[in-house]
DNA sequence: ATGAGCTATGGTAACGTTACCACCTGGATC
DNA sequence: GATCCAGGTGGTAACGTTACCATAGCTCAT
């Protein structure tokens, strides 16, 4: 029971003001930098502050005009994926150089909720939204419902909206990592994909397709499936049973993200255990790193990218938008971050 | 370019009600669910509010008195790992039912970040705060320093504060966990810990060492390692080396925590695919479940515990100190959340 | 016909903050 | 000795919102 000084009330400005003698100006002046404030002032204003737990409320900061609320919104489909885990924290990481702090929402991947999301973020009054699109309708982002609050779209792009996108490799990345199957031999590919994400997958997609018309192997739409729901590796591992028991399986599967690579290693490794020899499983390749792929029972080919730098760069186009001076007005950019093609094996 | 009516600065009450032909408080009141507020009142003020893309400034809402900001903070460790993402994911579900929202913020498991995280968020004036410390000081958690505030801890306790605190059976898991692998005749168990996370590492450690000491099995300090970093599944790699090189190496490891599990698990590979024998390896049992665990080329068994499921209950235990009425006041309580322990199968 | 009890509405003030201006002091300049 | 500047300080108003009170019109029982 230290100091007793009190109410346990927030304390304000003005009862700061009091205990130190001053003028709420003054302590105001003080804690933004204390220009035009003396010393003795500032130290009293200080002790003040100290002795009364004092904290500034932001939300009546911001209140007055010319005023920024400091916030960035971030919106993520799966905060439990930790793909968009560090998405966000490549986001934090830059914009908290700024002094900014993010404001993380979940939309479950479904537009209502992203609609929601939006709107209260609006309403507590970001400063710019970055945004993994949930999918389906877009109204409410669309620039006369924005306002003039900067949006920066990540991972996927939304059609007839010409905002900053940062995007990855997609179409090189699934071209590189199908080549590498066909480059060992491999002609009976089978495809993993999902139903939503419509952008991103048809990109996959369409370099998957790209390597095979490339080398002249055909296309067996029994082998490409890409029914799967999105946030669910469960319906991964009922597709790869599928295209197992066909009569002329696949010897390798590729699969276009992280949640059908786990799916389809897992139903393989059910076959595994069930007296399958691995020789006849068939090899992957992963759209996406997962963790201790290194160890699996068949081999694995790598499509890595960063979430965390994917997350930077996003914040880095927004605070250009909002800090940028000249390049603030500069038209909707789209960066494209790389992607690693590999074998994988963890150092 | 549709509408085009005026200015892209953001719309106030005012002159949503200046062009729904009212006065702002009817506008207010429609808002508010339109009680008192005759139906055609309230289709002129929708109208407006549509026209205008109007958003109620929460801030300046919070401002008046009475009114709470609707946030909760939710501070944690690390946003890039999926448990702690989880974590969040849980609270999110569970605030989220009463109209209010998270403000999420990353503490990187530094207390200096954590002190500055929780100074915004109370300058945010969010309505309570959950909490994974951080570990270090923690003057700034203090009743004095929070106020009227209330605050969570999630994962570890601080002793000498007395607030609402979710744990896990650390002790409870890491016994049975032990357990099992004594009962499969190890009597060679190695232990890899972290060195933060001090309280649920000691915890932990508390388990592993009572199930040893109930079955007169000895402890050989040589085979406890607990120096790794936190967030790095590297330096466990390294610790797992030393365990493996040793003249008597264990035949089975307790790893504390996920990450250890990951670094031990690597090392484990690199020895197979240098030719070493799968049945020479040791057998693991990890706190904390990890994807693909029953794939791996060693038996392991995983502590296994539902992150998001932590997140709900220290969400319902702030919602009570805010909404509960009578049990707003109640002691402090410890809730202990069970732990799994089994075999790695998914099915 | 009167007034009590509604509902619908608006005016005013206040929440905590800071921009703007006005005011003081003291020392330097003419 | 009068004038100027600069640094230090405080008063006032405004940001966007809503609680409170006042008022106007209405219905219904007396």
């Amino acid at each position: 029971m230290s100091g007793a000084t009190g109410a346990s009330k927030k304390p304000t400005v003005k009862e700061v003001a009091l205990r130190a003698g001053v003028s709420p100006m003054t302590v105001s002046r003080t804690l933004a930098g204390g220009a035009n404030v003396s010393p003795e002032a500032q130290e009293k204003v200080r002790a003040a502050v100290r002795e009364l737990g004092y904290h500034r409320n932001e939300n009546a900061r911001s209140l007055r005009p010319g005023q920024s609320s400091g916030l960035i919104g971030v919106a993520i489909t799966n905060l439990g994926n930790p793909y968009y885990g560090n998405f966000a924290l490549g986001v934090e990481e830059v914009v908290t150089e700024t002094g900014r702090r993010i404001i993380l929402g979940n939309t479950g991947g479904e537009s209502a909720r992203e609609r929601q999301l939006v709107a209260d973020l609006k309403g507590r009054q970001v400063e710019g939204l970055i945004l993994v699109p949930a999918g389906g309708p877009t109204e409410h982002l669309m620039p006369e419902r924005l306002g003039d609050m900067p949006l920066v779209l990540a991972s996927r792009r939304i059609y007839g909206l010409d905002v900053d996108v940062v995007l990855l490799d997609d179409v090189g990345g699934a071209y590189r990592g199908t080549r590498a199957l066909l480059d060992a031999g491999h002609t009976r590919i089978g495809y993993l994909g999902n139903v939503g994400s419509a952008f991103t997958g048809g990109r996959r997609f369409e370099g998957f397709e790209r390597a095979l018309t490339e080398r002249g192997v055909e296309l067996d739409p029994e082998l490409i499936v890409r029914e799967q729901q999105d946030a669910a590796s469960a319906s991964a591992g009922e597709a790869t049973k599928r295209l197992l028991d066909h009569d002329l399986p696949p010897t390798a599967i590729f699969t276009a993200n992280n949640r059908n690579s786990v799916g389809a290693l897992r139903e393989i490794g059910r076959r595994l255990r069930a007296g399958a020899r691995a020789a006849d499983m068939p090899e992957i390749v992963s759209f996406d790193d997962f963790e201790l792929a290194e160890l699996m029972p068949v081999p694995v080919t790598i499509v890595d990218h960063d979430a965390r730098q994917l997350g930077r760069e996003a914040a880095r186009l927004l605070l250009s938008r909002l800090d940028g001076g000249d390049r603030a007005q500069d038209p909707p950019r789209v960066v494209e971050m790389p992607v690693r093609v590999g074998r994988a094996v963890h150092v």
